[in-house]
DNA sequence: CGTCCTCTTGATTCCCGTCAACTCTTGTGG
DNA sequence: CCACAAGAGTTGACGGGAATCAAGAGGACG
């Protein structure tokens, strides 16, 4: 990583470019599958590209909501912070998956790049617009939120009454899970996020994940080739674990 | 309560009445208000009220979602249960709440009263098609969606990463926010849960929470008139603890 | 008045967070 | 090429805090 400043992980995102929806890899994911031809090339036009370097900040929490984002390749991550730096990390952000659902007038959360990742950004007020006029757009929304209001009562779950090894297991079903929902259907289960992200999203710390991921290998339930890749070998046993809490 | 069976927490609705929705006193609250009387009138054909006692319960997770509910008087909680009893309250529903948003097939917890309710019945089929002539439902629908998925990512922070006092103060201003929301605006705030259901829906154990509760009425934050009844005492000290988290 | 239930309070246990040390990799520059 | 530094991950030792276990207090109801 280039030492380019004196904050080296709060790198801003590059100039905008304009966007090209008939070449977007996350079109069939995202909202946007809900639009045809003819819409999508409206939608185009209110729409920029968007590349962020690894742990760059797309968005900043209190600050006005004025763009959304769709996340067309790379990973993000929606991180809250209380004043004490006490760190949660609501979600991770995949190819396809919307940012800026949400109802407040400022972002409730930082949207950080795990790794070098693209976006897709409108501006709020014109796909505002744009939603009432296209109801087909609005559905799919509706559809996006009830899934990450589903999403976000599992993780209610797993954070109040799951241990850390259950939490952990829950955690590695549902990233896999999710790749595979983006047609990403590998052995190995990719965790570019470091141990204190994932930490972070368990409502655990760094330690107690290293000691878990131990575990887990002690059990030969995973295997872990390097700190970023775990192979599940035990899924039913994995799936004991989470409590169907995947 | 009348000991009329064997399991005197599972008591069952009565039978549905009419909707009478010009008469309804979660008009304004719901997501009905998004509807003028022509098109309350149409819904109301769809609707039928239930009248649910204490502790019975509307819905079972895992069953087929058929019905869809506005909850329009009392309290009702959502509850997941672990094949061990872990427990967890997702969430207490008051007058104006939606329960059905989910996507999935099946209920995703069960839908119990806390005290005596009444909810506003939908059929599941029938007001997805309704949803789909009125643009103005659906947007209203998800509205709601995402201030139900901005509140249950507010209480994943709480989840993973506030201290027990910290999670009380923040659940308690939390409840007086919903009911002044709901135009109950009092100096007690009343609790009509037990400490079991506070326990489970805040991660912890009735005991912590009764020495919690010991706690801030120790620091004179609160007043605890009976153990049903909060007066909150500190209102800055309060909010400080809760961090913003309310 | 006794029973049942909820809530509160006290005593003990144990798990996870904290603190600390170590390994391993990566990158830098002499 | 190697010395050094910086950062991430792992592992161990220890202590604190919430869960657990247990008992007592207070109401509601017959």
């Amino acid at each position: 990583m280039p030492a380019s400043n004196v904050a080296p992980c709060r790198q801003n995102p590059r100039m905008p470019t304009p966007a090209d929806c008939s070449q977007c890899s996350a079109y069939g994911l995202a909202v946007c599958s809900a639009l045809d031809i003819e819409e999508l090339g409206q939608l185009e036009s209110h729409a920029s590209k968007l590349s962020v370097p690894a742990n760059g900040v797309l968005a900043r929490a209190g600050q006005p909501c004025r763009h959304a984002y769709s996340v067309t390749s790379g990973m993000m991550r929606l991180v809250r912070t209380l004043p004490d730096a006490r760190r949660q990390v609501i979600d991770f952000m995949l190819p396809g998956d919307f940012i800026g659902l949400s109802e407040a007038q400022t972002y409730r959360h930082n949207v950080e790049a795990v790794v070098q990742s693209t976006t897709c950004v409108f501006d709020m007020g014109e796909i505002r617009q744009f939603r009432e006029r296209h109801p087909k757009l609005e559905h799919k929304m509706l559809e996006r939120a009830c899934i990450d209001l589903d999403n976000a009562q599992d993780a209610m779950m797993m954070l109040a009454r799951l241990s850390p090894l259950e939490r952990l297991a829950s955690f590695l079903l549902r990233m896999r899970r999710r790749y595979r929902e983006n047609g990403i259907s590998d052995a190995l289960v990719a965790l570019p996020m470091g141990r204190s992200d994932i930490a972070d999203h368990l409502g655990l710390t760094i330690e107690t994940i290293s000691r878990s991921f131990t575990r887990l290998r002690g059990q030969a339930l995973i295997a872990l080739p390097d700190p970023q890749h775990v192979e599940i070998l035990d899924e039913a046993a994995l799936s004991e674990l989470a409590h169907a809490t995947s």
